[in-house]
This record gives C-alpha cells, sequence and structure tokens, in this order.
DNA sequence: TTGAAAGCGTTACCAC
DNA sequence: GTGGTAACGCTTTCAA
C-alpha cells in the first residue's frame, strides 16, 4: 500500500493539515516540524494519490482552454477530436478543456476567445496562432499572470509560449527530398509550388528540401525556381498548365500548401498522370483521393491528432504535476502517406 | 454540476446503497423501485462520477496484466513503453497494471505468466502470443472465466480474445509494393527475402506485396521467387550474395523480417549500395543507421508504442466502463521511415 | 502555528 | 429488499 499523508502526519506526531501545509509548502507551518515532516515523508518515498487530488478538483472547477483557428479544415478537425480524447481522460483527474474554434484565419477572434476563456477561470491555455505576430504580446502577457501557454499546430516564436506541439517542417521538407531522390534515381526536373512566401512553415518546407538535395549531391535534380499558389487550387492550376508546357521534361512537383487539387488536374488534363510525380501536404479528403487513384505519389501528413492531445496534458502536468514540458519543442511525427497507408478516416 | 447518485436517491426516496444496486444490477433490490431509479437516472443523464469509482477500485486491488515475449526487441520495448504510460494513466483511475517480460519466444512461459498473473488476480489480460497456437485454448479458458483477452502486435486467430490490435501485415505488404513501385518507375527485378515460411506476419507481408503489383498491373516489375533467411544476417547475407550474382541486374530487395543487415552489407560489398534499393521491417537501432548511411531506402515501421499503450485501455473500458472496443481488429498504423522523419530514440 | 472536521462520489458491508 | 454507515486520500475551512 502506498504512503499516505496520514501516515505522515502520525509518524510526525502532527495532523493531516499540517502535513499538508509543509508539503505544499503553504506557511504558517512551524520550520523545524516543517522539516521534519518533509524528511519523513522523501524517506517513505510519498507521493500523493492522484485519485485524491483529483477528486478535491473536482469539487472546485479546474479548467484548461483551446483556441483552434482554421477550425473547418481536415487537419484542426483530427486536432479537435485529439483534444476531445484528452478533455476525457481529463475529466478522470478532475479538470474541465474548454475548446474554442474559429473559422478561418482571425487573430483578433483569437484575442477575444483568450478573453472570454479568462473570464471562464482557465488555469492554462493551448492556441494554434498560426503566423500571428500580434499574438505574442499577449501570450507574454498570460505568461505573466502565471497562465501557462502551449502553441500548438504552428508556433508563437518569441513568445514566452511554455512550449510548441507541432511538426518541424523543415524536417518535413528534408523527407520530402528523400521520397524526390527515391522516386528520381536519375534525376529530372523538379517544381516546386508553395503557398505563401511569407508563412514560415511553408518556407521552411521548401527550404528542408532544397537544402537536403544540396546536402546529398543531387546534382541531376534541377529544381526549378518556387512560386506561391496563395493556397488556391485555381491559381495553381494556372501556374502548373504553364509550368507543363514551357517544362515538358518535368519529372516532379513538390506542393508544399494548399493547391494540390489544381496541380493534379493541370497534370491529368496533359495526360501526364504518373509520369509527372506529385508530392502534397497533409492527409484531407481530396487527398485521399488524389492517392487511391494515383494522382498524388506521396502525401506528408502531421500527427494532427497528438498536436490535440498532448497540449491539454503537458498544461496538465505541469500546472497539476510540477513536470514542465522536457523539451521547448514537441515535434510531433512526420507521417508519409500512400494509398495504402491511410488511417481509417475518423 | 453533474448528477450524483445522492440526488437520484433522494428523488426515488430511497437510499444511495439502494440506488447503487439498482444502477449496477446487483440484485437485491424491489423490481419496480428499481424501475424507477433507473428512470430517474435516464431522465437526468446520470454518469457515475469516475473519480470516485476510482477511488473505491484504489481502496481494493484491480490489476490488469500484460504479457510480453521477445521482449528484447528494440520493438517490444517501444510496446513497453507505451504500456508504462497507460499504467501511469490507469492509476489516475485506480487500477494497475503488471507487465511479465519474456526473452524470446516461449509459449510455455507464457502459460506460466498467466498462471501467475492469475494468481495475482487480475481482472483482463494483454498478450503478445506471437504465432503459438498453443495458447489459443488457454484464451478461451481466461474467456470462460470472464477474463477478457486482448492480444497485441499478433493475434491469435480461432481464439475468442476481445480484440487484436497491431499492424495489418498485408496493407503493410501493400504500402511495400507502392514504395518499390515508386522507386522503380521503368520496372525492374525485385528479390524478396522473408523470414520463415510458417509465420503469417512474413507471409502477409510478402502476399500484399505481391499482389498490390500484380493487380497494378506492374508487369514491368519482375518478382523473383522469394527464400527465407529464418531471421538471421548471416544467412541473408549469403542468400543476398549468391542473388546479387545471379542476378546482376537486380533493381531492388524487399525483406520482411530480420535479416536486413546481412542483406545491406553484401550488396555494400558488391558495391552496389543505393543502386540495389532496400525496403525493411521495423525501426530499430540497425536500421535507423542502415536508414542514415543510405544503406535502407525504407523501413516500415509499425507503432509499437500504440500496440503497448492501447491494450490496457481497451481492458479498462471493457471491464470498467462497459465500453468494448469498437472493433474485433484495432489497426495500428503503417508507418514509412526514411532517414529524416525519424523519431527520436525513446 | 496547529488541529479537528467536513466534504468530494462511489462502493461495500452489516444490520434490519 | 433495504438503509445506514464507513471508507478511500486529499484539500480546505474554521476554530483554537
Amino acid at each position: 500500500m502506498a504512503v499516505t499523508a496520514q501516515q505522515i502526519a502520525e509518524l510526525a506526531g502532527v495532523s493531516r493539515g499540517t502535513v499538508d501545509r509543509a508539503l505544499h509548502n503553504r506557511g504558517r507551518v512551524n520550520p523545524e516540524v516543517s522539516a521534519r515532516i518533509l524528511q519523513i515523508a522523501k524517506d517513505l518515498g510519498y507521493k500523493p494519490n492522484m485519485i485524491g487530488q483529483a477528486l478535491v478538483r473536482n469539487k472546485q472547477v479546474f479548467l484548461l482552454g483551446m483556441i483552434l483557428q482554421s477550425a473547418e479544415t481536415t487537419t484542426m478537425q483530427d486536432v479537435s477530436r485529439g483534444a476531445a480524447q484528452s478533455a476525457e481522460e481529463l475529466r478522470a483527474s478532475g479538470a474541465d478543456l474548454l475548446i474554442k474554434e474559429i473559422k478561418g484565419l482571425d487573430a483578433e477572434k483569437v484575442l477575444e476567445a483568450i478573453d472570454e476563456l479568462l473570464k471562464e477561470g482557465v488555469r492554462g491555455l493551448a492556441i494554434a496562432p498560426n503566423n500571428a505576430p500580434e499574438l505574442v504580446e499577449r501570450i507574454n502577457e498570460l505568461h505573466h499572470q502565471g497562465i501557462p501557454v502551449v502553441t500548438l499546430n504552428s508556433d508563437a516564436p518569441g513568445s514566452r509560449r511554455l512550449c510548441f506541439i507541432g511538426m518541424d517542417n523543415y524536417r518535413a521538407g528534408q523527407t520530402a527530398a528523400v521520397l524526390l531522390r527515391q522516386m528520381l534515381p536519375n534525376g529530372g526536373k523538379v517544381f516546386t509550388l508553395t503557398g505563401h512566401l511569407n508563412n514560415t512553415a511553408h518556407s521552411a518546407r521548401v527550404s528542408g528540401c532544397f537544402e537536403a538535395l544540396a546536402s546529398e549531391g543531387a546534382e541531376d535534380i534541377q529544381l526549378l525556381p518556387f512560386q506561391p499558389c496563395f493556397d488556391r487550387d485555381d491559381y495553381a492550376h494556372e501556374i502548373t498548365q504553364h509550368i507543363l508546357q514551357t517544362t515538358p521534361d518535368l519529372s516532379a512537383i513538390y506542393v508544399t500548401a494548399n493547391g494540390q487539387q489544381g496541380v493534379c488536374q493541370a497534370v491529368e488534363e496533359a495526360g501526364l498522370k504518373g509520369r509527372v510525380r506529385v508530392i502534397a501536404y497533409d492527409l484531407n479528403a481530396p487527398n485521399r483521393q488524389l492517392l487511391r487513384n494515383g494522382s498524388l505519389s506521396f502525401a506528408i501528413d502531421q500527427a494532427a491528432f497528438q498536436q490535440g492531445a498532448l497540449p491539454p496534458m503537458v498544461l496538465f502536468d505541469a500546472l497539476c504535476r510540477d513536470k514542465p514540458p522536457a523539451k521547448e519543442f514537441l515535434y510531433t511525427d512526420i507521417l508519409i502517406r500512400t494509398k495504402y497507408n491511410l488511417p481509417d478516416p475518423s
């Protein structure tokens, strides 16, 4: 049987209440008594019983909050499902998770959501900031108020967030490079289509790929200058049509953001499906379809479920178990998807 | 605030004890009273408080058991880590997990471990049976005794286990086929090296690959007859040496079991590293090294951590929350590894 | 500075 | 069949 606070109290010749105050440095306890209690606790290897703590937490209200932008996307829906699972598990520990979903990208709404959640009394916050530098200051304020913040999916660089949980886009780009290298043993021309030029995730996916190919000495793979399509399929379609005309010996297209449907459509219309290979990101419904019909060779997927499931747990551990995250960057897995290793759509 | 058994008791004009018996069909309660209680509970949407239940479970002893064979392998160590994490989480629900690790494959020791765990009083069992048909009967006995059994990593076909948690090896084979197809756009000769001819996992990996290539109409990929190396690197080395001599235009080697080190060594000795591509299974230390130095193009990895983490949760949900697993086959993810998307070794 | 007691929600046990 | 009571381990509050 595990050691209880009651046993320590008896050994120290004091009451449970005193033991509790001593163990948690709540003050109002004689330093000598406190020292004796701490010593006994250490000797006996006292670990507070999580269920007892949960019971007390439960009778009060212990809230955590999460704010998701682009909630309408497949990726964020997976994130949301992961968060829901953690919420369920946290309920067994006496904590509740409030999730605010925001459609599209809107830093203003995020700031509002933060205020609302604070009003509800959340003790910690998980935010998917998605390249909104205006949030950095707010995150720092929260840190100052003692409200830990975890960023997920995309980071808020320069802020005092507790940690970031998401994919390492640079490594994802390197991974794409390996796939290109394996697909093109004899070299070839590769065109890269990116989303936004000022999006750090998209940029990292490009540079990771380019630099990995360079460092592998893949001179036979010729990288054409990359272009942005602003996440739009119509622009992607137009750009791809043009590239296919001007570069008839194109071997592959690397798409770092949305636009893969426009790309694949243009490739198919040109009768080049299967000959011009396409690599894209994320495992949404269109990409599942494109993988199945062979338009897409590979999709690089982020572990979105994990990105939702981990943050609440990290916040809880930091707040209730005095266990800050092991690392500042908790990178989630980089998943390579083909038509045969698709997980069940959830 | 959530509905409590106490509130139901007051509304029904009975005591908590009666409510408890009624809600859990423990008998010794007037059918009419029981019906009234159940009706009220339903109307109020009563959900038993998990923390209260955990508290009671904790004062008794609630044990689950897990038995792992081949505990010395990297894969099983990952499985073990996953199980340890679940054990930690389950402690917050008042349950304990006992893990028995067995080195190598030994059905006799598994049977002994089952007896030991039963003597300790486990209420459910997770077993990695690894192709030991002699366990089927024992699993059926356990089922008869009301002890649910979950198989993990490998299944016990024909037994009354609650469910299987592990990789779909046939789909993994299909996934390997896609990788081969992508690497060999112009076709080529592929040699398949398997482990044991009577190992269902190895066989499924072979047939999944062969049948996927056939169904894709990949006639330009010529599949040489496969051979077993009995999981031994020395045999694999010898076989590969021979194949490389007799088939100088070999394009790739597909290794479904252990032996990849022998294969890669032979390829390297023949000066064919990078020209003859190799695909292998699992992400152990040697494979990490082989991926890094380019000997291995891809490793197909099973989500071993999950295979350890899920079974205790499934057993707990089935036993304590009356939630049997959603499906008979809970397939874990099929992960494609390259040198750049390796997870941190844990 | 300390102690005593209440309370969280459930289940188990023992009277009746 | 039923109800009352104790118990789990912790935190909190109030009284001393």
